[in-house]
DNA sequence: ATAATTTCCGAACATTAGTGCGGATGCAAT
DNA sequence: ATTGCATCCGCACTAATGTTCGGAAATTAT
């Protein structure tokens, strides 16, 4: 094999940005013009030769028909961010039992599905994981089917925090903005056109500070 | 704008193997056959229409010129993770003007606020931009104060897909599901607990879809 | 039913785009 | 110089491919 001569980087690097513009491949005339090349005989020809390289695959007689060999993604900054990898726990329905992160889940996260997200957009927080919403159950805190939620785990939350919260008395886990007032706490729906509900504090119990949601719809 | 027909959802899942498959779109010889469709035409006539309601974006005789609306090229090992860097454009808030991205917008992103965000979780799409809400006003739409929401530009959405939308008769912007029904077109609140309003079609400007919202609450 | 709209058909038509070929041109080894 | 080889030129040719148009068929609205 022999090495690459300049026109053919020089032509394979513009196949690179064509496509990179375009999503699809340029023709032999794009690649003439583009690099300023007299004839198209002579695309034809360094086309051919990088064929034989292996730089490059091509489907005879179909317009556009190239491949890079070494095919990179469209379009991603290749500047590395921050990210956190968020395990996917499960799903969260009215009535369902709420998923909790247990021990062994985050020592063995093998099999997890795991949500990269930026660091910046997360902030700061250790024991994250998310729940994906089922029905319209949680209505009120502004949250709805097909949502993602990314919890913290914590078994305290500051006033005003958003929080899973299980009220023993009656066994029913909600997401509420969460209010300790003393002996009582005030549960308070994010929809505030909602009334708020108090509890004896003793029959509260934290289980989670909800830190962000997620909603995709494209 | 209309629903997709089956024809054209048919097709556009038949361009979406087809890349998949040769890593350049197909012809339309190539979706004819592939979908069984007797004449040229009609693929021809489909793709116009598909165009129309943004599936997709074309380049007018230029062969093979398809592009699914916000597609990621080739294969890609993922090296670290995509990310997408939409920029934050600006708040969104009852009464005041709806921002929009404007033409020198894209070109000029230089003292724009960007934000990374993973591919994997913002999906495909384009033209993308992030604005925060400020106030309750679109409480209804399940949106609150202080979050934020990443859009696409597109000037016509499909029906059900929520978009920001300007009714010029009384000349607002609301974020509402949108359903184009002929003549009227519907728009629908994402709490179903509200009612849904009807308007005459020609009286509905689309300006963006909604892509996602992300609300942080840490 | 009748009219309007959407979708489909077929068959040209007009570019676009890949290929082939004879003949330069440049360069290195003979 | 001569030969061999890789590359480049122009140009013509043909296949591939997008587009157009009148009209039929199916669907939906009035």
């Amino acid at each position: 094999m022999k090495a690459l001569s300049e026109r053919q980087q020089q032509i394979l690097s513009f196949i690179e940005e064509f496509i990179e513009e375009h999503d699809y491949p340029p023709t032999v005339r794009d690649i003439q013009s583009g690099c300023g090349i007299s004839s198209t005989s002579v695309v034809s020809y360094n086309l051919d030769r990088l064929k034989d390289s292996g730089a490059l695959s091509r489907d005879s007689e179909v317009s556009r028909g190239l491949k890079l060999a070494g095919q990179k993604s469209g379009t991603a900054a290749p500047v590395g961010i921050d990210t956190v990898a968020v395990p996917l726990l499960g799903t969260i329905a009215a009535g369902s039992p709420f998923p909790m992160p247990e021990n062994d889940t985050w020592s063995d996260l093998t099999g997890q599905e795991l949500i990269d997200l930026p660091q910046a957009i997360v902030g700061p927080g250790d024991n994250l994981y998310a729940l994906k919403v089922r029905g319209e159950s949680m209505i009120d805190a502004l949250i709805s089917d097909g949502d993602l939620v990314i919890m913290e785990q914590a078994s305290s939350v500051r006033n005003g925090q958003m929080a899973a919260v299980r009220i023993k008395s009656d066994n029913t886990t909600t997401l509420k903005h969460f209010y300790a007032e003393g002996p009582r706490t005030r549960l308070e729906p994010a929809n505030s056109q909602m009334e708020a509900m108090t509890f004896n504090s003793s029959d509260v119990e934290v289980i989670s500070r909800v830190i962000a949601v997620w909603r995709y719809m494209g």
